[in-house]
DNA sequence: ATTATATTAGAACAACCGTTCTTTTATATC
DNA sequence: GATATAAAAGAACGGTTGTTCTAATATAAT
């Protein structure tokens, strides 16, 4: 009673077709000549059951009345992520401003949905130029998707500006007594040791995108 | 005649906020209550200037076969992907079913928007497991989202199986006399050259979904 | 085999719902 | 005002559609 039987099956991916093509849901006839069922009390039947298991939600004496529920309640919204500029070795990460805050405004940006971003606040995206973080696994043209903070927790994934040596990277960042380790997210690199004050956090990653075919 | 009058307006914000609600359309009589029109025939009236002006499509003889046609933002855009398993060294690559094609059957699905889908068809998802594939700069926990093709151009990242090496990898795939070259994303690497035989194409690469933080 | 439970069949009812027709009222154009 | 067009009102017809009832059949457990 656990798994669906093959009519069930049958009958969610019958609505789901036909909802997608039509823009209204079935009727229980529909699904009778849809999925092959040759009474519509045995529609009736097993609606009942999917409803039970949570699968649809059925509005009694209303034609056509089969919501579809989807796994994922209270739907994400999508969310408009600015592409402010580009990351690359021997530049400087460029930090929004309320200009480049603007989505409407931004050069290029990046749509993604909430489950991503998890409601998270203040972000922006980079594409990354070269090859100079292929020890944070990211590749030349990747998207990083990041969130403007100043201040990281231990073993977090940022953006961090090498003051001295004039260089942008991306690692994890750990604070040890009278130093900071840059942990390459490569676990068969050897981490780099920094002073505190030779470091800026300019923002932690949320996300890596690559975009490949 | 060119705009809409504020009886129309309102019948196309009603149908909205109707199927937003509830998940299929409104009756006739349901927008004759819900806009305060006091006759049907009124709002078939109104709908048949409606469908005329493009607003929407409407299904003869069809209850509540109203379909809007005016792309609600946010529904058309998105894309549901199955992540129907896991994708490790040592192990085949789950090919989608018909049974777990279905995306409310799917243990879990990833939300992505259609710009990073581009229109593609016949995806799906995979949580990489292990570190078998850092050479394509893809990292433990990384998600891919595949297209499941059977057939891909010269230089497209693939998952390719190895049969006698029983083992499933990422890597650009290059259709070489005599033999197929297998190059790693990171470009430092040396590629592999394999039988032909003993490759199987099971999906190509549309993109990869790191979560940091 | 027997019993209990799950599923299927068929039919019929009653309300639902799109359509259409005629009549009335409003709005515009001259 | 006269006329034409647009819009609304009201009612009725008839197919649609969810529901329900009874009976039959399948499946499983003991």
């Amino acid at each position: 009673m656990k798994v669906l039987s093959i009519k069930q099956q049958c009958i969610i991916d019958f609505i789901h077709r036909f909802l997608g093509d039509r823009g209204y849901p079935p009727t229980v006839r529909d699904i009778l000549s849809g999925c092959g069922i040759s009474s519509t009390s045995v529609v009736a039947y097993n609606l009942a059951i999917l409803e039970k298991k949570g699968y649809l939600s059925r509005h009694p004496e209303i034609s056509r009345g089969i919501e579809l529920l989807t796994r994922t309640p209270g739907s994400s919204s999508r969310v408009q992520v600015p592409i402010i500029g580009q990351i690359a070795a021997g530049e400087a990460i460029p930090v929004p401003t309320p200009d480049t805050w603007d989505v409407t405004a931004a050069a290029d940006t990046l749509e993604v949905t909430e489950d991503l971003t998890r409601g998270k606040g203040g972000l922006y995206a980079l594409k990354v130029k070269g090859l100079s973080m292929v020890d944070a696994l990211i590749n030349d043209g990747d998207i990083v998707l990041m969130q403007h903070v100043s201040v990281v927790e231990n073993g977090e994934m940022a953006a961090v500006w090498l003051k001295s040596e004039k260089e942008a990277t991306l690692k994890k960042v750990y604070v040890e007594p009278g130093r900071i380790r840059l942990q390459p997210a490569n676990s068969q690199m050897q981490p780099i040791y920094v002073e505190p004050d030779n470091v800026e956090i300019q923002g932690r990653v949320i996300a890596v995108i690559r975009q490949v075919a």
